[in-house]
DNA sequence: GTCTATATATGGATAGAC
DNA sequence: GTCTATCCATATATAGAC
């Protein structure tokens, strides 16, 4: 097998582009931005070229460059999250901790079945670039596990949140990157019944000898 | 960041190499495979380079090429599993069902703890390898969840093995790629008594409502 | 701000001497 | 079987014209 042929997500014919300023909306930034979200969640960090994003975005590699520096720059931007951590943590517990589980499995589907979203480039990037990694690792403790710890009120915190991350992490592994049968294609609510009690014991059940 | 900095794992200071056939065990190819191991594990597929698993088998770059045909075919063999699929699961299930869970976290982390084993190289290459993606899934999917489908006796068996593999997935992540504290240093056991309930009830419990 | 052209680096693969 | 030398493709980054 031909190692992923060079195959361009769409061939991009090259569409005849003007010099000079866009007439368009111009947000050339956004634009990059939007596009660079999008193939760093179906290839990774180093899956991903610049000259992709550019094309995708429908601007010139080298206005890439010019905005963030280097593709690290872009990759910091592009990861910036789109959804409120704090908040998010605080929505799910507001109704206290029965049915923690549940509500999470279900939040978060509904977060990542609409394709594109940072989180799944960051859990696909971390796989081989160790800078994707140490981002992950450090936003899923700090911002949402340490939050969801402090939030429920049990003995072990660290290890239940940590063990709440990985069926989390598990799940979108299997579901939206290596795709297994039944669970890539599976109802939400099927999944939310079924690993929403394990999530729910990791939180608040009894996890330690 | 500088993108994860050309560090080779250890400099490697060019040991000067006699021409010639190998005075020594001269097993290059075995050599060459258990570098190629090891650099896949550590780096996934797209992240290893020829060069470097040359350097760590002390061999030359070019004799990768010979034995193997191309980075592919290094691959190929290199994943080529040490351990037999049948054999793992016929152990598991063979006294029964009870306890399923734990006996399969704990064989799982025995077989994981020591470095280097070709699952993790899987693993971390199907994040961003179209063609890791595709072998670990097969392999997961036939050789081992298969098995242990049929093996146990319940209802929406893909599911439960989908699931089972899922959590499986979760913890290699967390515990040896992204290293999430403390589950990376967690002692063994207590990872059987987290994680072992979860799996037992997927496998053989109530998870569809 | 945007483009062209190019420097620079990297990594897989091959030809051919030994 | 092993090594040297090299080709070639790919990709990031930058210089400088417009």
């Amino acid at each position: 097998m031909s190692r992923t042929p060079p195959q361009p997500d769409a061939p991009v014919p090259s569409p005849p582009r003007r010099r000079g300023p866009r007439g368009d909306a111009a947000d050339t930034r956004g634009a990059v931005l939007a596009a660079a979200r999008s193939r760093f969640a179906e290839h990774g960090y180093d899956g991903t070229k610049l000259r992709d994003v550019a094309a995708d975005a429908g601007v010139d590699v080298a206005l890439v460059s010019y905005h963030f520096g280097s593709k690290d720059g872009l990759f910091s931007a592009a990861m910036a999250l789109n959804v409120n951590p704090a908040k998010f943590v605080e929505e799910l517990t507001r109704d206290g901790v029965d049915g923690l589980g549940e509500r999470l499995v279900r939040r978060l589907l509904g977060l990542l079945d609409d394709r594109g979203t940072p989180f799944v480039a960051m859990v696909r990037s971390a796989a081989t670039n160790e800078r994707a990694a140490v981002l992950l690792r450090e936003f899923v403790q700090r911002e949402v596990l340490g939050r969801l710890a402090a939030a429920i009120d049990a003995p072990e915190p660290e290890l239940r949140a940590a063990l709440t991350g990985s069926q989390v992490v598990g799940v979108i592994m299997a579901r939206y990157i290596v795709r297994v049968q039944p669970l890539a294609d599976a109802d939400p609510e099927t999944l939310v019944a079924a690993i929403g009690p394990t999530l729910q014991r990791y939180l608040t059940g009894a996890v330690v000898t």
